[in-house]
RNA sequence: UGCCCCGUCGUCUAAUGGUAAGACGGCAGACUCUGGAUCUGCUUAUUGAGGUUCGAAUCCUUACGGGGCAGCCA
């Protein structure tokens, strides 16, 4: 039965995956246990489409009080390495999961040999010489039935023999297979006599060279979760049309069964989620790498800032339906935001930064001004932060000329600094040759410093300022989503990918708290958006990465 | 045009024969020392046609639309 939730941000509501779970607890289906796996193969990164997998599978372990197995399907050594194998065991971590057992398709490889052998001398299965182009030639198509192997109907003692010689390694790599005896008019093709062996001689990354013959998915993935006692084996949509040939095997079997049921898997806007294709961004160059922040991939969204927490919040928030469907990238930004906003220090860094000199404040004078740490969570306190008569404000909250409705500074004009005073422009300076604005000259009001008896003056808005003497440079790297299109595909999908999806800001200047954040440490800076310190930040060379904006209702605004 | 799956606000998800609900987005407004956060209001949906029923998003039939399936990939 369900437990109760005990964290906020995970309250699953219910799915009809999890009715079904249901229905086997009310019918005794499985004596009450519930046992799922997440499966994946070692052969890429997992990305934000797996994480919705993940998440589905140890929310019903965990909330079921039921267990979870992480089981790598790795049947095909042309294609799988351990590099993948270690990032996958590092991601499934890092979003806070913790698998019961850690297994792998080919730890039961003697296993699945003893299970066709079964079938074999069941009369269910026999090897087969055709070619792959035969075999895909007597498949038939669609509207037409295929026609029988002619090695199909061999003894059971000659399948036996060469079964045993595929092993042995007596005949050339696709020269036989051994495949499952069991409709070639069938309208699903997968029960169209399917192969479950095939002699592939490659170096698995597990089993090295003791095998030459290597199962099928098909073959492999029924049975493996059988010997694994699961109960429910969810996999997304495309496999759906396998589940009759996954229920044939364990019939034939006569083993633990479990069910398998299909969701849609996710996809999101302006997102690739092709294994296939996010390899080519990696391999070509287009990204820096497999966590580059702009990829899906989970180590990219943890390299950009993202919190284990938003995602599974994600996951919770879209659900789980057998409808194909793209979902809304924005979706996932809130999720960060709301994460965040709880939780992440505030901060003030200056991205593009203007001069501003306070003419009435004191040569030589500064002052540590009390910030409050989070206005969401009393318990972060208060810092102090350096204010003095020169300071660096944000390029964009001055205009010379400025638009209807714009707040910030402009000649003559009044704001308050954060934490700090009513400051008003008396002046600009501007670049003799280029016109450019340079600098601006200011007066500030003594009586308005932030919580003193006077300082409850009114002024448009507040902006966010770092001392200049006392700031730290900075590098920060502002993302956009990688592609221009809502749903990158077709053949030309490399044209789509938006040539401004990462900006790299030099020269920004931060407040002096800032020295000693740590790689991963993620804030708010004031106004502009979430940041997570980068891979690349060293002390004395801070690098962060922008995960997400802050709501800009101002943006909107100016474009209409 | 063989078989299988799926059609609910712009986008997702819910409603399990009994008032079509929530989230994100969008649009207004309130509040605010973040144009942040928060709060309020508004917007908009059951693909069509038949049928069963007192009553249908839900069950049946059918049309239409979308997706999938002919790897010795998973």
């Amino acid at each position: 039965m369900a437990e109760e939730k005990t964290t906020v941000e995970n309250t699953p509501r219910t799915n009809f995956i999890r009715e079904i779970v249901d229905e086997h607890l009310q019918t005794n289906r499985y004596g009450g246990k519930v046992v799922t796996r997440f499966p994946p193969e070692p052969n890429g990164y997992l990305h934000i489409g797996h994480a919705k997998s993940i998440c589905l599978n140890f929310g019903i372990a965990r909330d079921y009080n039921g267990k979870c197995n992480l089981r790598f399907d790795d049947t095909n050594p042309t294609k799988e390495e351990q590099e993948y194998v270690d990032s996958i065991l590092e991601d499934v971590r890092w979003l806070g999961f913790q698998w019961d057992g850690l297994y792998y398709a080919s730890d039961y490889f003697e296993q699945l040999y003893e299970f066709a052998l079964r079938l074999i001398k069941k009369g269910k299965a026999f090897v087969c010489d055709l070619t792959a182009d035969q075999i895909r030639e007597y498949r038939g198509t669609p509207t037409e039935p295929g026609t029988e192997s002619p090695y199909r109907n061999r003894s059971v003692d000659e399948n036996l023999d060469l079964f045993t010689r595929m092993r042995a390694g007596e005949f050339l790599d696709g020269a036989r297979t051994l495949r499952a005896k069991i409709d070639m008019t069938s309208p699903n093709f997968n029960m169209r006599d399917p192969v479950m062996y095939r002699i592939l001689r490659a170096t698995h990354h597990r089993t090295g060279d003791v095998w030459c013959i290597y199962p099928t998915y098909d073959w492999a993935h029924g049975q493996s979760d059988s010997i694994e006692g699961i109960t429910n084996s969810v996999c997304t949509l495309e496999f759906e049309i396998h589940r009759p040939l996954y229920d044939w095997f364990l019939d034939e079997l006569g083993i633990h069964h479990p069910q398998q049921t299909e969701f849609a898997r996710l996809n999101l806007s302006y997102t690739m989620m092709s294994k296939r294709r996010l390899l080519q961004l990696v391999e070509e160059g287009l990204v820096n790498s497999w966590n580059d922040p702009r990829m899906p991939s989970i180590s990219g969204f943890r390299r950009r800032g993202y919190t284990p927490e938003s995602i599974r919040s994600f996951a919770d928030r879209i659900g789980v339906s057998k409808r194909e469907y793209i979902q809304d990238v924005t979706v996932l930004e809130d999720c960060l935001r709301e994460d965040l906003n709880a939780r992440a220090p505030r901060v003030m860094a200056v991205l593009r930064p203007l001069k501003i000199v306070i003419e009435n404040y004191p040569d030589g004078q500064a002052e540590e001004l009390e910030a409050v740490n989070n206005p969401e969570d009393t318990a972060a306190g208060v810092r102090k932060v350096p204010f003095s008569k020169v300071l660096y404000i944000e390029q964009d909250d001055f205009r010379e000329a400025p638009p209807k409705k714009y707040f910030r500074l402009s000649p003559g004009s009044e704001v308050r600094l954060r934490y700090a005073y009513i400051i008003k422009c008396v002046g600009v300076v501007k670049d003799e040759k280029t016109g450019e604005v340079i600098e601006l000259r200011c007066t500030y009001d003594p009586e308005t410093r932030s919580g003193s008896a006077q300082s409850s003056r009114k002024v448009k808005s507040t902006i966010h300022w770092v001392s200049a003497t006392h700031a730290l440079n900075a590098e920060v790297r502002l993302y956009d989503r990688l592609f221009t299109v809502e749903e990158p595909g077709g053949e030309d999908w490399k044209q789509l990918i938006n040539p401004h999806s990462l900006e790299v800001v030099k020269s920004c200047k931060v407040e002096p708290s800032l020295a000693n954040a740590n790689v991963q440490d993620r804030f708010q800076f004031e106004r502009l958006g979430y940041f997570c310190v980068d891979d690349d930040s060293k002390p004395g060379a801070l690098v962060f990465n922008r995960a997400v904006t802050l709501r800009d209702t101002w943006a909107k605004i100016e474009k209409k």
